[in-house]
DNA sequence: CTTTGTGCAAAGCCTTTGCACTCGC
DNA sequence: GCGAGTGCAAAGGCTTTGCACAAAG
């Protein structure tokens, strides 16, 4: 993702409006790397402009993934995560229990279709997550993780 | 996925019981490559049972999830799928536009997390999803894609 | 007969949307 | 000023749940 003083360009050479809101949106995602959900940024971003409403936050979020400026993941946690680091391919590490996601910056280069294994789709895009259980989950969630192990509704 | 009969005696064996609604949920995962969601098979066994009840359908997968005889899958589709193939190791194609889910048999034993780079998770699984556009999309749904390509709520 | 399963409907969660007001440009 | 942006609240879609009745063992 870009700077949020670039974003605010660009935003404005699109035609769009640069307000706090926004820009309190680009400052809170850059270098973030928690992958947060709309509501996480929602919450963050309250504490600098009281104001600010959800639909404000998943407008911003999706216009910004619509630039591609930002990731919008589905990683089976319940909810959408934002990722700003869009720039290197990376892969995600998914707590089972607490959802936590982590960048793992290995490229798997030999991760494609095989030819003729296709069946018809026109793949432009390999995602990997890896599931597991993080440090602070291990120990104390073993017996909760198996009752959260559901995907759809972590 | 086990047999229809093995699974009835498995259910039996494990002070479930066995009904006319699981059994007819169990013969129409036998074989089921088309990854269901939890409505999709809801809506094909009521034609078999017309009296089943969503909750039946959602307590009869999840149970046959925990017991390790379907996976549950979260694949960005919107809703959760189902998938009796959990005998080997399979990577999904989606579609960017329809959901449909298709598997790829192909292994890639090379997937894993490097030493060192685990970040504190204890890792124990890997998924690979290719997202795309099927045959039946490619032509006529390329303007329609750009506007379903939020995960989150297909 | 006891225990588990079932069905209906209502609630829950995340996400999306309608409408009038506000503010960037 | 104009039009996009905003906020509130309500709706939407998928999933889960409470309770009384029915069926399996």
């Amino acid at each position: 993702m870009r700077s949020p003083d670039e974003l605010s360009e660009l935003f404005r050479r699109s035609g769009r409006k640069v307000t706090a809101q926004r820009q309190s949106i680009f400052r809170l995602l850059e270098g973030n790397a928690t992958h947060p959900s709309a509501e996480a940024v929602y919450e963050a971003v309250r504490a600098e402009v009281p104001t600010i409403s959800l639909k404000t936050v998943y407008q911003t979020l999706y216009e910004l993934a619509d630039m591609g400026e930002i990731a919008a993941l589905d990683l089976g946690t319940g909810m959408v995560r934002f990722d700003p680091n869009v720039e290197r391919a990376h892969s995600h590490l998914v707590c089972r229990s607490c959802k936590k996601v982590r960048d793992l910056d290995v490229d798997y280069p030999e991760l494609a279709v095989p030819p003729g294994h296709d069946q018809g789709y026109d793949v432009r895009h390999a995602e990997v997550v890896f599931r597991g259980l993080c440090e602070e989950c291990r120990g104390p969630a073993l017996a909760r993780d198996r009752a959260s192990e559901r995907p759809g509704a972590g």
